[in-house]
DNA sequence: CAGTAGATGCTCT
DNA sequence: GAGCATCTACTGT
């Protein structure tokens, strides 16, 4: 296993991005706690021109501003008043494009992600973390880890492992992005 | 199983 | 003041 290097995250294309990062590993290390997880699930946003992006037609405000630097940076937010999503800035400063983690399947601390679920043993490890909002608490990452470099205590990792056949659909959650709504930016694969 | 209501707080208008 | 890149619990089959 090899963290990826910032410079990795510069990648241009975001769509592309959100495709490659299926199957890496996020690992967090927060006061010497360690969990880690598989991403299985991702979505690209693709940017000032994406109706269901944050800074669609140029919002540039104190929340987005992360978006707007380097690739391999953390951008997290809280979503209805509960949740924080986490997301991986891409692209080179200036070109606001993220990839929303949407689920993983937990490898590393399985005990303290299912104490930090409330879930017990009885719910399946790849059902754990389905969702975006799941993933953050899972991993322990809050909208207060939005800004941070993805080197400590939040990186990710590659490895050898290939994933079988990635589904590809429309996003999750944003119909009010009118004519963008239906873009082919989800990416998923099958847990077993 | 499917469908829905309610929680809850930050951001931008 | 409105609107969320969601989740759970609770209803009814």
């Amino acid at each position: 296993m090899t963290k990826l290097p910032l410079s990795w995250f510069e990648g241009a294309d975001v769509v592309e991005m959100a495709r490659t990062l299926l199957g890496k590993i996020i690992v967090t290390e927060f006061d010497g706690i360690r969990t880690s997880g598989r991403i299985s699930e991702t979505e690209a946003y693709a940017g000032e021109s994406d109706r269901a992006s944050h800074c669609y037609g140029g919002r540039r405000t104190a929340r987005t501003e992360i978006m707007y630097g380097p690739g391999g940076f953390a951008y997290v937010y809280l979503c209805y008043g509960i949740h924080h999503l986490f997301n991986v800035v891409t692209n080179k400063a200036e070109m606001p494009q993220v990839v929303l983690i949407r689920a993983i399947e937990p490898l590393e601390g399985i005990a303290v992600i299912r104490e930090r679920l409330g879930k017990g043993a009885h719910v399946p490890v790849y059902k754990l973390a389905g969702g975006p909002g799941l993933v953050t608490k899972a991993l322990g990452i809050k909208t207060a880890h939005t800004g941070l470099p993805l080197t400590e205590p939040i990186s990710i990792w590659d490895d050898a492992y290939i994933p079988g056949e990635i589904i590809v659909g429309p996003r999750i959650g944003i119909d009010y992005a009118k004519e963008d709504k239906d873009l082919p930016y989800r990416f998923l694969y099958n847990m077993k």
